[in-house]
DNA sequence: CAAACCATTTGATGAAGATCAAAGAGGCTT
DNA sequence: AAGCCTCTTTGATCTTCATCAAATGGTTTG
């Protein structure tokens, strides 16, 4: 679809390329499109892609023996992933899985490699990107350590609120259940980190928040 | 001194780079050495330099808005750290702190940058251990949600004594504090861990670890 | 419209870890 | 070797969160 080529050159990824290695990179790009629970790749399979995410979200998890599993992150779009295969591997250290319906942009990794010969853009936009990922990783644990859930949960709600520039209400972009993944809880644990909100300047109905106090929010 | 050179040489960052690169980076690197407890740098501050360890050990933490501090990570000898602040920044994003006498090599962000222009192994070696770094971080991020504290500590000790090659018994790189942190854990809380391990092939004895039972180890 | 389905919420319980306080154990200094 | 200082362990308690079970609510479908 035309509105994903966009979304794809709009993206933090393609910022940093020079015209010729967009171009090279729109040209060996391969769009594809995943239903909701569709197993995009899995752990320890052989990586043969990285991917930028267009349209719809994707949950990010990495499985234990026992059979347990734990999501790492939860990507949208704009978000790039697996980048660090491109120098890493042979196999895919996680499983990545449409969280919802989504279109992604896939690149070969082995035909990136070989543009990157000729064109250091490439390199620097995968270096930027990567760095994001990692700072962000590194974000996610500290939060992990310092904070509670309901504090994780405001943290997130002030500022996806702040990015969306509506001081008002907002609407969740996913499903609730994909946001306790995102931050590491059962579905239970942020049902009750929203109802404990409720005493601290938050309104919640379905999706839709309503942030009335961000001053008591901050103050957890 | 003389060991520490080598020890860069051989170091992974090091393996990844041209003769030239290596040479030019070895000309404009910075040997410095700090005491426990000393702050390499500091969350927030401008970004000067990024990092291998020599000799010693580094701890990487955020502080949250209240003063608590979490650790983020613990970086060893040949490890790199901050290399992520040649494509991110301005600003430091976590602390280093001497976490005992250690030895650093110091890059200048700038000066790598500019050699970097020329050639294309420091890239190269830019990205495998970001790559690296990226992917034991998300890998951190799924033992703490999948694993508990003995679990954690089991696993860390399994790791450890393969890398030692040491089936019988093997030493505790650095303080129990330190491993603590590097866990996710108070140290009470890793000395309990220990105190249950003890009923599943372990000894301990100070620093010194055995391993009877490597069977039951793995049975958490 | 009713039925079935799925996501979310609520309740009750249990396990894991943090925290605070204090005792024990090394290791170093003198 | 005695004393001191720091690291580590242990004990008691409290908070947080997962888990299991069941109720609620909303949406889709026949």
């Amino acid at each position: 679809m035309n509105s994903d080529l966009a979304m794809l050159t709009n993206s933090a990824f393609f910022a940093d390329l020079s015209r010729k290695a967009a171009a090279a990179l729109s040209q060996s790009v391969t769009l594809k499109s995943f239903r909701e629970d569709d197993m995009i790749f899995r752990e320890g399979e052989p990586a043969r892609f990285f991917c930028v995410v267009l349209r719809g979200f994707v949950k990010l998890s990495k499985a234990c023996e026992n059979g347990r599993i734990a999501s790492v992150r939860v990507c949208e779009p704009g978000d790039v992933f697996a980048e660090c295969m491109l120098r890493a591997g042979p196999d895919y250290a996680y499983s990545a899985e449409a969280a919802e319906d989504c279109t992604l942009a896939l690149f070969d990794l082995d035909t990136v490699r070989a543009l990157a010969e000729d064109d250091r853009s490439i390199d620097m936009a995968v270096m930027h990107v990567m760095s994001r990922n990692l700072l962000s990783t590194l974000n996610c644990i500290a939060e992990d350590r310092l904070h509670t859930a309901p504090q994780r949960l405001a943290s997130y709600l002030l500022q996806t609120a702040q990015n969306d520039r509506k001081p008002a209400g907002f609407r969740l972009p996913f499903r609730k259940s994909l946001l306790a993944a995102k931050l590491g809880l059962t579905p239970e644990g942020l049902s009750r980190a929203f109802a404990l909100l409720k005493d601290h300047g938050i309104a919640v109905q379905g999706r839709t928040i309503r942030i009335e106090n961000s001053e008591a929010l901050r103050g957890l």
